[in-house]
RNA sequence: GCCGAAGUGGCGGAAUUGGUAGACGCACAGGACUUAAAAUCCUGCGAUCCGUGAGGUUCGUACCGGUUCGAUCCCGGUCUUCGGCACCA
């Protein structure tokens, strides 16, 4: 063991030394190139683990990479420090989250420096401190005053035993996760903010994202989900209501055979109002109501509903159809009721034979193999319009368009489109997070806290018993306020935000990060913004991301972001697996990272991470892929010990002699080029870190030749240690100033090829017959089709090959291959 | 169910524009050094068949087919795995 490297001295010193000068350290520079580079900060749960690690590595090899090329590079690290797990540890330990929150800050900032991450620590911000939700709050007053932040009553998910409100993941199979208990609904009045009124921005800006992983934007815009029909209006038989309905397919209005509103549509109590009909639905109402979300939604629960007794007139076809309630309608998504058209959609077939509704096919299915009249299931592609008056015989792609315009002349109905996006509920009955400014006066109603008594501190006077809504209401000094409109007494919410809001801004905040006027300087954003590089974890992709471009944009219509979306480019880091799986503690295959930093070091952490895979995809975790990578080190630090000499009193130039110089040469600019381009263009460390290997196998076979040059493998050894820098930052300075530099490695700028290094003097050229691989020979290099296909002739195998066979023709490409084509 | 991605040696992976499949590393085997081990260095390492040997044959990128002088790469179909959404009218 005592020959090998000693990274515990190497490292602590290195580290010492960037913090003491400051190395990373950033200020805008207007005659300097900028470059945001961000990964996404943490929830600080007291340590970091192996996703972690491979996150932040991608990022710091980002991050020297770039400085070394001379950008501005701003790289700022902090906590999305709000949580639930904060809130548990106060109610199973009695530890204030205040504290335990800190404490793991501290701890995790402590794992940062061991890995060597380059960060700008005075741009640190954490959610949970008063001087950064401050100003969460004055943007949620903002999306107040802009009608953007509205209050609704919302069932949330209560468990009877706890007595508290339980977060969807706290919810497993419809049990509390803490006591098994069977969890239920409680009606409360929450906050949202109205994120649907951007569906349509949020969606088409996708396309003014080419940096985004395709997969992200198509996630998106699934979840964004928008679908264009109409909107049509059924009268009530009996009433002067008219039912309101939306369809993507209006082609097929002719073969309405009833009405469906969701349970809860505001209608139904009214249609079924003193009729016989009532008590039965009634009680379907009730009997949904046991039924947990997970079984009210799944889709294969069985389609029922009840009759509710009246009926609506089709408005284009004039046919009475019966209006039923039924559990396969929702009420939040369209107008919560439809028209159901049992011949083409399989829910209202599957509907219609249970009930024995009438099934009136009005798309030809052109298909012998399809008896029209008697469907076996729904027929739901595209066809020719029957039975359906004036417009049978339409393509029915053609008819739909027909159909939405005649009704809009008749004012039956108009074009429409919906979005399955749901405004954001953003109300959490928790302690920890972002209070809401807001609060309710008797006079007033719901108004907004005044923006100069921001920040309104969550209380401490509070208890953590793990019941009840929130604990905010514990406190005895919080709930009372002044009304900032008239000046009387007003009640304040004490509800908190969900944590989600306070991560959908920070990156404007690191560019800006101490302001206490404003959230940030409008100025110094738009030097900053947007992030060029955000790297992260693909569990993000839809929420936070969306949430993300969401503020930004608000905050951009509102005058403050100078930019619409925040993030330029994405990288969606794969996970980390052992022995096939996900890292977990119920598994017990996690490999904390501490332990890899004590026995090997960060800097062999940090290279296995980045080789052994790239960064998008998967990566398993091999014990002995980390030993090759602290032997490859090893084998590195060992060239350096023993060529340093001879690299310090080496000249500066030299020449290019032998073979085996040509050799080295080739390999060091081969090596230089290959890094440079798989890092810059396509964050393929894991290849970069490949070519960097055979550049250093290359040097263990040069330097013992005897007649080698020193200046060369003084070339290469640098070479060798700028190339490895970002990965592994900590012996590489170390080494630097063994190959006699005095400066950091960091500031001496990343090293450029000699593209003529790269042609050699003769290529090898592969001979096929009939694309099969028959010969490989040397070629003078730069030949011609017909010059390379000579050299082909001229090769004695070649020669031998072809004889006596009929040559059709042949395909040469110059510096590849000459394919012969004969016949048989 | 719908949408999407992927499938290459014993393993992680490479092949950047349709042009030498398996770079680099791990594991394994043999050798050198050593009293011995560790460490280090060298060599071999897809399968198959022929040959004592040098060397050569054939097959091979999930499976079946197509386009092409030539396919891991493009097209059609099948299977498997993973991810997202999930009664969205």
């Amino acid at each position: 063991m005592s020959d090998r490297y000693q990274f515990e001295k190497i490292e602590k010193k290195w580290q010492e030394f960037w913090a003491e000068n400051e190395m990373f350290k950033t200020v805008e520079k207007a005659n300097l190139e900028k470059y945001y580079l961000l990964e996404m900060f943490p929830y600080p749960s007291g340590k970091l683990h192996m996703g972690h690690v491979r996150n932040y590595s991608i990022g710091d090899v980002m991050m020297r990479y770039l400085k070394m090329r001379g950008y501005n590079v701003l790289h700022p690290m902090g906590w999305d420090s709000f949580g639930l797990p904060a809130e548990n540890a106060a109610i199973q330990n009695g530890i204030h989250p205040y504290v335990w929150t800190y404490d793991n800050m501290e701890e995790m900032k402590t794992q940062f420096k061991r890995l060597g991450v380059a960060y700008d620590w005075d741009r640190e911000v954490a959610t949970c401190k008063p001087d950064y939700y401050k100003w969460t709050q004055w943007i949620f007053v903002q999306f107040f005053k802009n009608g953007l932040a509205y209050k609704k009553k919302n069932p949330v998910n209560w468990c009877p035993s706890c007595e508290t409100v339980l977060a969807n993941e706290q919810v497993v199979d419809g049990l509390c996760e803490r006591c098994g208990s069977v969890v239920g609904k409680k009606e409360l009045e929450q906050w949202y903010l109205k994120i649907t009124d951007y569906a349509q921005r949020l969606l088409s800006d996708l396309e003014k994202l080419p940096g985004w992983p395709e997969k992200v934007k198509l996630m998106q815009k699934n979840w964004i989900g928008k679908s264009t029909g109409a909107e049509v209006d059924f009268p009530i038989e009996g009433s002067d209501k008219q039912l309101k309905i939306f369809t993507t397919r209006p082609d097929t209005l002719f073969g309405v055979t009833y009405m469906v509103l969701a349970p809860e549509h505001p209608l139904v109590a009214e249609l079924v109002k003193d009729t016989e009909y009532s008590g039965a639905v009634d009680e379907f109402i009730r009997k949904l109501q046991y039924l947990s979300d997970i079984d009210r939604t799944s889709a294969t629960l069985e389609k029922e509903g009840v009759f509710t007794g009246k009926y609506a007139v089709n408005p284009l076809s004039g046919v009475r159809v019966p209006i039923y309630i039924a559990n396969y309608v929702l009420m939040d998504y369209g107008t919560g009721a439809i028209m159901a058209v049992p011949a083409h959609d399989q829910r209202d077939f599957d509907f219609a034979v249970k009930y024995g509704i009438d099934i009136i096919p009005v798309i030809d299915p052109e298909n012998p193999d399809i008896d029209v009249n008697n469907l076996k299931e729904a027929f739901i592609s595209e066809g020719k319009m029957i039975n359906s008056g004036k417009f049978s015989g339409l393509d029915n792609k053609e008819g739909m368009s027909r159909i939405i315009e005649f009704m809009e002349t008749e004012g039956i109905g108009k074009k429409s489109v919906n979005f399955r996006l749901r405004d954001w509920l953003i109300s959490r009955q928790r302690y920890w997070g972002t209070p809401i400014p807001m609060m309710y006066c008797e006079k007033c109603g719901w108004v907004s806290e005044s923006e100069e008594n921001l920040p309104i501190l969550l209380p401490t006077d509070v208890e953590f018993t793990g019941k009840g809504e929130s604990p905010l209401t514990t406190s005895k000094s919080f709930e009372t306020a002044k009304c900032p409109v008239c000046g009387g007494e007003a009640k304040r919410e004490t509800d908190t935000m969900d944590t989600f809001l306070d991560s959908s801004w920070y990156f404007l905040r690191y560019c800006d990060a101490h302001n206490e006027e404003e959230p940030f300087s409008k100025d110094k954003a738009k030097y900053w913004m947007a992030v060029d590089q955000y790297i992260g974890g693909v569990e993000h992709a839809i929420l936070h991301l969306m949430y993300a471009r969401f503020f930004t944009k608000f905050l951009y219509d509102i005058g403050y972001s100078p930019v619409e979306e925040p993030f330029t480019n994405l990288l969606t880091q794969g996970m980390v697996l052992k022995e096939g799986r996900k890292m977990s503690k119920s598994v017990g295959n996690v490999v904390p990272p501490d332990v890899i930093l004590r026995k090997y070091g960060a800097d062999t952490a940090r290279l296995f991470i980045m080789f052994a895979s790239p960064p998008e995809k998967e990566l398993e975790w091999s014990d002995a892929g980390v030993e090759g990578s602290y032997r490859f080190l090893n084998r590195v630090y060992r060239l350096a010990v023993e060529l340093a000499d001879a690299a310090v009193n080496a000249p500066g130039a030299f020449k290019i002699a032998t073979d085996a110089d040509k050799e080295m040469n080739y390999m060091i600019n081969y090596a230089i080029k290959k890094v440079t381009n798989d890092i810059s263009t396509r964050f393929a460390f894991n290849t970069a870190i490949s070519a960097i290997m055979e550049m250093v196998n290359t040097l263990y076979k040069y330097k013992e030749r005897s007649d080698r040059s020193d200046g060369l493998v003084k070339k290469a050894l640098e070479s060798m240690i700028l190339l490895l820098s970002p990965f592994t930052p900590h012996i590489c300075e170390e080494m630097w100033r063994m190959a006699g530099h005095e400066e950091s490695v960091c500031v001496c700028g990343w090293p450029s090829f000699d593209e003529t290094a790269l042609v050699m003097d003769m290529t090898e050229i592969v001979i096929q017959i009939n694309g099969k691989v028959k010969e490989r020979i040397l070629a003078e290099s730069g030949l011609d089709r017909e010059k390379l296909t000579e050299a082909a002739l001229a090769d004695s195998k070649v020669k031998a090959l072809l004889e006596g066979k009929n040559v059709e023709r042949y395909v040469a490409v110059p510096g590849k291959l000459v394919n012969f084509v004969v016949r048989a």
